[in-house]
DNA sequence: AGCCAGGCTCTCG
DNA sequence: CGAGAGCATGGC
């Protein structure tokens, strides 16, 4: 199965799916030589997609393919999940005319042109996710995520490739505090990861009527849940429901580079960087993550 | 060696 | 209440 999708004008795929070759092609999210490929489980059923870029940043196309093996759910739902993740219907548009304003963003508004931020296959993805990577740092994070991955994620070996899907909440659920201990996770995590995922499969938390409610609700209900603080869930509704009037402002990576571009490496609080960045409005969320992909094509200059 | 990493919980005053 | 310790572990 074969399809195209038209992302609205201006997209780059390399810089977008870039993110995920940073570190060596990620398991999950696989980029590697103009190829993204991930297994999804969709409808209960494994879908395995590639996608490449058959089109310009001011023409983009996108070529889909499904491998034939593990096509068993209809296109139309496979189609409308890639361009989820793909974060294809956002219209930057506006947020690119406000950029203008901005001493710093406008600097470097050609290098980022057409960049979007991806999201999770799911929320419940986002926020598993976000709990790994509290307080640690990011690279260590990742490397603990594939292990957790390999351990509990649903492979899939074709062509002699083995293909990861993020795990489900009913596994993890299941999973015992020591093996996920043994994948390095911290006990606290471990066990955040394990009641959320009860949670979720005992439908005390619906996810899916979760997403449809207001940033305030959503934070106020997941922030009960144990492990999850304000930033976790802030993450999450960026990378996961691509809710970019989000904004995940105690991010330490944020406020550094907040710091580095706009205090003179002055260390800034939570609160200053929320309002600094509260001058973006609905686009607050996306200034962020074009601040930290700043710093990424500042420090990866042989990245995508 | 010690501090910090894309935080949060728990305890203590 | 607010402040501070503790958590895990790798890099600098």
């Amino acid at each position: 199965m074969d399809f195209w999708i038209k992302p609205a004008s201006p997209y780059d795929f390399n810089l977008t799916v870039g993110i995920y070759g940073k570190f060596q092609g990620e398991i999950v999210d696989n980029y590697v030589d103009g190829i993204y490929r991930r297994l999804l489980n969709i409808a209960d059923t494994y879908t395995l997609i590639s996608v490449k870029s058959i089109g310009t940043v001011d023409k983009p196309k996108l070529h889909v393919s499904v491998d034939p093996e593990t096509i068993s759910t209809e296109q139309n739902l496979i189609m409308r999940k890639v361009e989820h993740m793909l974060s294809t219907n956002v219209d930057l548009k506006s947020f690119y005319r406000s950029m203008r304003n901005d001493r710093v963003l406008s600097e470097i508004k050609d290098e980022l042109y057409g960049l979007r931020a991806p999201r999770t296959a799911s929320f419940y993805e986002a926020l598993v996710i976000a709990i790994t990577e509290q307080q640690i740092a990011l690279p260590m994070a990742i490397l603990t995520k594939e292990r957790v991955v390999r351990r509990y994620g649903e492979m899939m070996t074709l062509k002699g490739h083995d293909y990861y899907a993020f795990p489900s909440p009913n596994v993890l659920a299941n999973a015992k505090v020591q093996d996920l201990r043994d994948l390095k996770l911290s006990r606290r995590k471990a066990e955040y990861i394990i009641d959320f995922s009860r949670k979720v499969t005992e439908s005390e938390l619906n996810l899916d009527e979760i997403a449809e409610l207001s940033n305030e609700e959503i934070l106020g209900i997941l922030t009960k849940v144990r492990g999850m603080g304000r930033w976790t869930v802030e993450y999450a509704m960026v990378r996961g429901l691509g809710r970019f009037d989000a904004l995940p402002a105690n991010d330490a990576a944020l406020r550094k580079i907040v710091s580095t571009l706009y205090y003179e490496g002055e260390r800034v609080s939570e609160e200053e960087v929320r309002k600094l960045l509260g001058q973006w409005g609905e686009y607050k969320g996306y200034a962020a993550f074009y601040l930290l992909n700043m710093g990424r094509l500042k420090q990866n200059s042989n990245s995508c």
